[in-house]
DNA sequence: AGCACGCCGACT
DNA sequence: GTCGGCGTGCTC
């Protein structure tokens, strides 16, 4: 009788294809294997192996690869991430296996595409649009390209092959050492030593109850989260085993690893998406053979080939970097909680702030929870307090009200640095004639045009169409009506050059001139002291720690608070939280003034009572009487895009087939969020759920039988916020309630 | 992911 | 008419 292997192929396909296994080769399940796939050679991983009468009409595998084989944790982490997000297999397989395009027998494969700078010898609708996000010169990988101009992969390729795109493959760099666990270093406090001891105690529970409950924990911001999860990291080490430190993009910066190479020696191997070519895959080598003990690193990481894992630490947990919104939809955070699960080891949430639905885990007892109540080194919280606008109003033209504008003064003379931090990026949000009252908008969607006026454009922020800042008024051609309405960070840049002519003031925002690096080297010099003023967006509020600044003021807190996002009050109480809290991290304590026109709003009143626990509780009270995430079951159907009304009429005919019927959100695109909307389809649909795999499978169905809308219309499915649900013979029948248990 | 196929507007 | 661009569906 024939061996038949079913194989998984690493491409957007949901089954495993049947492949007989030649006489004279020796095939395991998780072995990496050489397959034909129509007229060409590819890889796949063997899923199962058996004996099998028939099967002559199958063709037969050509090898097996001489990598590691993927092991059974590994295999059932991409069962249960396709099942649970709706993703072909394969998809899920992809993320597991981006192999060495060496051990493919492939050459170097399109990595990333950039702009060449010649034009295409013809231009398309299709084809402009994707040349005009790659104008930026950034290089982009291919698929997010395409997606990104909302147009189909052979726009891409066609350009490609015309020579407007250029392929490139990404550069290399060097491997990690080992960290030593008992490195000499400075001693915990005592509230750090108490965690540090509860944090085993609990994992020692986990292990003697046999299944590990993840743990979250919480301190404020300084309170020294990341020393406690080190000696976590250490004891791991110690064990012989690996562990894995998950960061958020951003906040993997060299300051984070020399922190790391201060407790442990040395510094941790590294995994983000910059790394490429063969240090990726040395890197891979080693986590395989167990050589590479820690590793910091993106979402990606989650998906490394560990030998033995014995930790993962999910930093800053309730980031929206985690969520992965192309390809396959996961949160990396919950499937470090599914991985940990898999491979029976702890997985610990660390996070000032931390998300609802990981607060709710925690009171509802699926996860431990730890609380680090005081800053490290007795150095205590910023003082937060009000400014109400109503009552102490900015001069007319400015937006800087009287106590901040002194404030700032009295900080910046006696040699500290100030933050005046507004999450809107250029110059002002919206330009009108005050001769005819036109008002520019984009032509895609239906948004105001942001002025950027260090780029002398008109910028659409959810599409990213640009046009020249006319002179004249482009609709009735009046000269100097043309009037900036509200602030961005140039403008508030500009009003403080003003008030303080003799200071250093830089703008840090993400459109910073000479990209991803010079952005860098800029935030690493404002932290060694060589500015005085800083003007940012919420860049500012993560990753990096500025010693010397001691004055933060917060423009206008009230921005956020009145978007649709069912997420818009935690999303602001956490960035206004980790802002403030980054004045006072040096030596000197520090301050923090909130221009706000609601002080009693329930998020702000929180921030500035430091009542955090308020805030959640009423939080998830609201959630749980509005059906939203983490309670509802199918939480909301969102519609979004350039075409509200159409995406309104279709979202309420997917809604009419449900049962039981969604809410539906519609959101112009100004209110939602923003990957929502990126890509210039007609309208997006967003379909949120949660909890519960059966519900999905319905949703699946449900979006089958649906009405297809017409046209460039984008439809996903979104699991958010997850927390999990086990129990047995929940179906869309009987779904979940929230009163169960599961 | 790559490739074939088929549809559709543009143009010797 | 056919040619190139572009979306769709298939690959054991």
């Amino acid at each position: 009788m024939p061996t038949v292997a079913e194989i998984l192929i690493p491409l957007a396909i949901d089954t495993p294809y049947s492949y007989v296994v030649p006489h004279g080769l020796a095939v395991e399940v998780g072995d990496v294997v050489q397959i034909p796939l129509g007229p060409r050679e590819t890889v796949g991983v063997v899923w199962t192996v058996a004996e099998s009468v028939g099967g002559s009409n199958l063709r037969p595998v050509t090898g097996v690869i001489d990598v590691p084989r993927l092991g059974g944790t590994l295999r059932g982490l991409v069962d249960w991430i396709a099942r649970y997000t709706l993703a072909p297999k394969g998809s899920a397989l992809a993320m597991v296996l981006r192999l060495p395009d060496e051990a493919a027998g492939a050459e170097i494969a399109r990595v990333a595409v950039k702009i060449s700078g010649k034009p295409p010898t013809r231009a398309t609708a299709a084809r402009s649009k994707v040349l005009a996000i790659a104008a930026d010169g950034e290089s982009r990988g291919k698929s997010a390209l395409a997606k990104e101009a909302g147009v189909s992969l052979s726009v891409v390729d066609g350009l490609i092959d015309d020579g407007a795109l250029d392929a490139i493959a990404i550069a290399p760099e060097p491997v990690a050492p080992v960290p030593d666990p008992d490195h000499p270093r400075t001693p915990l406090s005592e509230a750090q030593a108490d965690a540090v001891a509860a944090l085993e105690a609990a994992f020692d529970e986990s292990a003697r109850a046999g299944a590990v409950k993840p743990v979250l924990l919480e301190g404020v911001t300084g309170s020294g989260k990341t020393e406690v999860y080190f000696e976590a990291v250490a004891a791991c080490v110690r064990g012989g085993k690996q562990a894995l430190i998950l960061m958020p993009e951003i906040a993997l910066t060299a300051q984070f690893l020399d922190r790391f190479a201060e407790r442990f020696g040395v510094r941790p191997a590294a995994w983000h998406s910059g790394i490429g070519g063969r240090r990726r895959e040395r890197l891979r080598a080693a986590v395989a053979s167990g050589e590479a003990k820690v590793v910091v690193g993106a979402r990606s990481a989650l998906f490394l080939p560990f030998a033995q894992l014995g930790l993962i630490v999910v930093d800053e947990e309730h980031e929206t970097a985690y969520k992965q919104e192309d390809g396959v939809h996961y949160h990396a955070r919950d499937m470090a909680v599914v991985r940990g699960r898999l491979e029976g080891c702890p997985v610990l949430l660390a996070s000032a702030t931390p998300s609802i639905e990981s607060r709710v885990n925690a009171a509802r007892g699926r996860y431990d929870h730890l609380i680090l109540p005081e800053r490290f080194g007795g150095r205590r919280l910023p003082d937060i307090a009000a400014i109400d606008m109503r009552r102490d109003p900015p001069e007319r033209g400015s937006f800087i009200s009287p106590p901040l504008v002194n404030a700032v003064k009295h900080t910046l003379e006696r040699g500290e640095q100030a933050l005046l931090f507004l999450n809107r990026r250029g110059y002002a949000p919206l330009t009108l004639c005050r001769a005819c009252g036109h008002r520019y908008q984009c032509r895609n969607c239906s948004t105001w045009l942001v002025e950027h006026r260090f780029r002398r454009a008109l910028v659409c922020h959810q599409c990213g169409y640009t046009e020249r800042r006319p002179e004249a008024c482009t609709n009735c051609g009046a000269f100097d009506h043309l009037t900036p309405c509200g602030p961005g960070v140039e403008r508030i840049a500009e009003e403080a050059a003003a008030l303080f002519p003799d200071k250093r003031i830089i703008v840090l925002s993400s459109d910073f001139p000479g990209g991803a690096e010079r952005l860098r080297q800029e935030l690493d010099a404002v932290a060694a002291g060589e500015c005085d003023l800083v003007v940012g967006t919420q860049l500012v509020a993560k990753g990096h720690n500025f010693p010397g600044l001691t004055l933060v003021g917060v423009l206008d807190a009230d921005i956020g608070l009145t978007s649709g996002d069912p997420r818009a009050a935690e999303r602001t109480f956490q960035l206004l939280q980790q802002v403030t809290g980054r004045a006072g991290r040096g030596e000197k304590p520090g301050r923090a003034l909130v221009q706000t026109y609601q002080p009693e709003h329930p998020v702000i009143a929180a921030l500035l009572s430091g009542d955090a626990e308020r805030f959640y509780a009423e939080e998830i009270a609201a959630r749980e009487a509005a059906g939203l995430p983490p309670f509802g079951r199918l939480a909301a159907l969102i519609v979004s895009g350039t075409d509200k009304a159409a995406a309104e009429a279709h979202g309420q005919a997917l809604a009419r087939e449900a049962d039981p019927p969604p809410g539906i959100m519609v959101l112009g695109p100004a209110e939602a969020p923003l990957a929502l909307i990126r890509g210039r389809h007609r309208f997006r649909l967003l379909v949120k759920t949660e909890r519960n795999i059966d519900m999905q499978a319905y949703l699946r169905e449900w979006l089958a039988r649906a009405p297809k809308p017409r046209g460039n219309v984008k439809v996903t499915i979104d699991v958010d916020p997850q927390s999990f649900c086990r129990r047995q013979g929940a179906s869309a029948a009987r779904p979940c309630t929230r009163s169960e248990q599961c």
